[in-house]
DNA sequence: GGACCACCATGACTTCCGTCATAGGAATGC
DNA sequence: GCATTCCTATGACGGAAGTCATGGTGGTCC
């Protein structure tokens, strides 16, 4: 969609899964990197298009959106240093969901051809990526077993998850910087935006998660753990 | 539980993961390996324990289950030459989910340590985990994104989900050689035992799926791919 | 045989939540 | 100014499914 190049040097060592390289390996690898901007919204790639390129976000956030039924289902919210599509490339299929920025995002991608030979001859790098695709793994197995009970009962376990990922302590409680439309909430949870509002709104009114302008305040985490079923 | 030591030359040939071996890599990890017998309704792990060993169904069927509040949820059901557990072992993290026999099985067993010692020093075998590592995430999340709609519906991509898997073409139709009880199939679809024996009551009356002494026969596909939401 | 047990089945009641409809506020464009 | 669009908000209604209760069937063990 967006897409205008950056200049720069590549940020090797604010992705996990690159920080491993050694310089040779950089050197060789940086030509073929490449960073693009995106605006909120964007489209970086679609479900079913073939994954020719790996992904990682450096600036910004991304959901991985999966068409279910009438509706969507975000399976997963990726911040900075993590990859994007490496699961499909690796695997030589089409994506199989979508991913669209959130924010403003800095995307850097390679072609997945070149970074595979890299990691048949870099076995310590192989080591990283297979231990950050298990964690991967078991973050979606989390996942799916949050996707059941109610839909309180899930979107308090959302906002639980968001504060151990993304939280911060300050004087009026946990506050998660991250902005989320009631639409989204929804899809993270797996309900409809209606439900997503009214209760959004009732937390509201009982001051266990308050919407704000730049995200959302906890004042006490233990109203969200009393959730349950 | 059970647990009596079996002994045979190791099944490499039938484990997807372990057939890239050469023959002097099997050779240097067949001393390693360990076989053992499970009844039904074993355990082979709990949720929580250390995982220092890397498991493979040989015979036999073994499900996955997370604790999810009050219920379980059957996160996967794996067949003869799938790994269980790999993804926790990789990580030296403790198993995110427990595994239980669903029939008598056999399952073949490594230490962790002398596997990954083994993975850094074959950089062909190494690709093949990954390939199989990544399929697994995409199925899961496949399943993840079935996890919508109505209680039917998931039930409707869960017969048809087997039938890809298991099902066996026959003249009265199309046969699921699996033998799952009513809580089973709640578990798998994510709701209560009720709602999967009324369910499984009417298709039974509708002539949908039936179920058999040796599993479920499915007379017409497109009955259940007519299910919607 | 009888006593247990696991599993399947069905009814009654209630709650959750999805759907439809309507409306208000904020940002943007002309 | 006004129109448009996007997001949030709230009410009414109905249907899906969870909960609680009871009962039937087949198997196993003594």
């Amino acid at each position: 969609m967006a897409a205008m190049p950056i200049e720069a040097p590549i940020p090797f060592d604010a992705i996990p899964l690159l920080a491993a390289l050694r310089p040779d390996d950089r050197e060789a690898l940086a030509p073929l990197c490449r960073m693009r901007g995106y605006d909120k919204g964007d489209t970086i790639f679609r479900e079913g298009e073939p994954a020719d390129r790996i992904h990682f976000v450096h600036i910004g956030r991304v959901k991985i959106v999966k068409a279910a039924g009438t509706r969507d289902l975000i399976l997963e919210i990726l911040g900075p240093g993590e990859p994007v599509g490496a699961v499909a490339a690796f695997e030589r299929r089409p994506f199989p969901a979508s991913a669209i920025t959130l924010e403003p995002s800095g995307i850097l991608s390679i072609p997945e051809r070149e970074f595979f030979i890299l990691l048949e001859t870099r076995p310590e790098m192989m080591r990283r990526v297979l231990a950050g695709l298990t964690y991967r793994l078991m973050m979606v197995n989390k996942r799916m077993a949050d996707l059941t009970g109610s839909a309180e009962y899930r979107a308090a376990r959302l906002f639980l998850t968001l504060s151990d990922r993304v939280g911060l302590q300050t004087a009026e409680g946990l506050k998660i910087p991250l902005v989320l439309s009631r639409q989204e909430i929804a899809d993270l949870i797996g309900t409809t935006l209606e439900t997503a509002i009214r209760l959004m709104s009732r937390w509201q009114k009982e001051a266990v998660v308050l919407t704000e302008k730049d995200g959302f305040l906890i004042p006490d985490t233990n109203a969200l753990k009393g959730t349950d079923q």
